[in-house]
DNA sequence: GGCTTTTGCTAAAGCGCTTTAGCAGAGGGC
DNA sequence: GCCCTCTGCTAAAGCGCTTTAGCAAAAGCC
């Protein structure tokens, strides 16, 4: 194995420090570092005469960054089953580091199989390979999160989250908005009771929704009756429970997205509860998955590939130390109007 | 931004050197090395009280292995154009690093905006951050992987691939033996002038088929006849083409996956030659990537995720200093009967 | 008791780079 | 001619870790 080529050999050739190499190499050049040009040009020369490449740990090591970003996911990536969804936060990512000239580190020895998968492990905090990190998924442990922000790691969420101190910096959607969008449509063709079906976790991006559904309710000038929002496991979703929407006067419903949704739908079809005409029906968000059921759903898209390239710019630019911008975006949700919206029928 | 805990202050907490706290964490043992239990646990109690965590690129530079893989693909990765290309291998790579604890550097800086993506750049050689690297990729440049090979630097390749001096590790499909195979098929069922459809490229696994297409003419006692083996551009297959074939004889068609296959047959179609009662088809490979026409098209799988998974495997063991087994792995492709295959038909 | 061996640890070098203080020499101003 | 400034570079420290030679103390042996 030839030995590796490395700054002292290029500076011996050029004949100048290994300082001055790093110097040309960087291009550093201000205060009291001045190289000649040619001086610069001897050391560019001796650099492709060896095809000197620099060693992209000891850069690190020495403070500099290495133009690595780092990609944890708190669910595994790759796995087929996931394969949808996180795919267009990747393709936004991946988008944005190449735009930037950023290699990403995939985290993928967090080791799901034994559970969750975590950052600080048997150790080693494995993201202190990349200069900054961009996290994903709902599983995320709010201590490791904390952690990294007391250590002053910087990194960028891909969605809202917060934790007790410090704010984390973060590429989220508008979910509220979005939510409120949607149940405004309903309000606007007539519904007034209007159910929320969402599963019992309380992520930020769930919580946002709730708020959504509870503002345009105000906005509208209803109040909310709290019994209209139901927070569920997927098996108590049953026949009974329309009947129940029913008897309480419920015209339209709001349902997030994942598993709730298509049972939902899977329940009003063996109910015999057509959709719009019995009940309308709008989703919290677009399926990454395909559901068996037709498509033209009244919903939002969710810009999971910008919020992926936006992660990365923001992370970027976190990364330039003199940054002092935003460190929260928030990117709008795109109304998709279905064919699962009509006026309430009354009659029924 | 708190300081980080350094090893320092581990073997200070633990009243013990630094080496010692560097030998406990890695669990070092042998020669003169020997740490009492004692003071295993004192260190591993320091550990955890200050939550120490190593500095990965620390380490990589101490000369130790980070436990970081590279992947480099000559194209690039996530863009959805190719999202079902590179994907399965992706899985099996994700696959593998999970399995074995490594975490993944996806190179997506090597910026194939600038025409062709390339492992050397701008000074750095990125690979050096990861252990070793996965390469994947038609595209890429032999000079590099020569230089590559030159330096010593610990890599496998997703496919066979070959270079002048020394010989590259590879995790690759058998397409000689399946393409064999295929054609094998063919000549039971009575068909003499088989026809090889494929692109002008000259890539390691092109040239498997062909070698493949002729190795099965020559074992069933046919000689080869060069003129039937069509390497051509997209744009010359044109209707005249099936003239051409029918004018020689020619009763069956192998074609290479990729742009001349739907082509082809959207050809036959538009020229009313009906696959298989006119002509038998098969394509040598899996495609990715939907074709617009009918399913059961007779042809053989690539076992793409498993190879990703087994190169994984593979430059695990070469980073293991003491390997010396095979370096080279060759995966089967399952046979993939279709309906597109019958006897030929001689009266036409 | 004097020898060797074993045990358990540490000192110190070194990995390849970046950074900063500072120095020698040239040039300028009066 | 003296002092000051500017230019262009280098010396040296330090990043946080691993590794190896080697040393002191304890243990074993005759």
């Amino acid at each position: 194995m030839k030995k590796r080529v490395r700054q002292t050999d290029v500076a011996r050739l050029a004949g100048v420090s290994p300082a001055t190499v790093s110097l040309v190499i960087n291009n550093r050049s201000g205060g009291s570092v001045r190289i000649s040009e040619e001086t610069r040009q001897r050391v560019l020369d001796a650099v492709n005469q060896l095809s000197y490449v620099v060693d992209p740990a000891a850069r690190s090591l020495a403070g500099g960054q290495n133009a690595i970003l780092g990609v944890f996911t708190f669910e595994a990536i790759f796995p087929l089953t996931h394969r949808d969804f996180y795919y267009p936060f990747l393709v936004g990512i991946e988008e944005g580091a190449e735009e930037l000239g950023y290699d990403l580190l995939l985290f993928t020895s967090a080791g799901h199989r034994t559970g969750m998968r975590r950052i600080y492990r048997s150790g080693v905090n494995r993201l202190r390979m990349a200069d900054g990190a961009v996290l994903l998924g709902n599983e995320g442990s709010k201590e490791e999160l904390q952690r990294l922000v007391d250590e002053g790691y910087p990194f960028v969420f891909v969605g809202r989250r917060e934790v007790a101190r410090g704010d984390i910096a973060y590429a989220g959607a508008d979910y509220t908005s979005a939510t409120a969008r949607v149940v405004e449509e309903m309000m606007a063709i007539g519904h007034r009771r209007i159910a929320y079906l969402g599963t019992p976790v309380q992520t930020e991006s769930l919580l946002d929704r709730r708020e959504g559904y509870r503002r345009a309710l105000r906005a509208g000038g209803y109040d909310v009756d709290p019994s209209l929002l139901y927070l569920c496991a997927d098996d108590e979703i049953q026949p009974e429970f329309l009947g129940e929407l029913e008897s309480k006067g419920v015209t339209a419903v709001v349902v997030e997205t994942g598993t709730p949704a298509p049972r939902f739908i899977r329940v009003c079809r063996e109910r015999g509860v057509q959709i719009p005409r019995d009940l309308s029906l709008a989703m919290l968000g677009d399926p990454t998955v395909d559901y068996d059921f037709e498509a033209g759903i009244t919903m939002f898209r969710i810009p999971r590939r910008e919020m992926g390239q936006q992660a990365i710019r923001l992370l970027a630019a976190l990364l330039a130390d003199d940054y002092d911008g935003q460190r929260q975006i928030v990117l709008p949700c795109e109304f998709v109007p279905g064919s699962t919206l009509m006026p309430p029928n009354l009659a029924r």
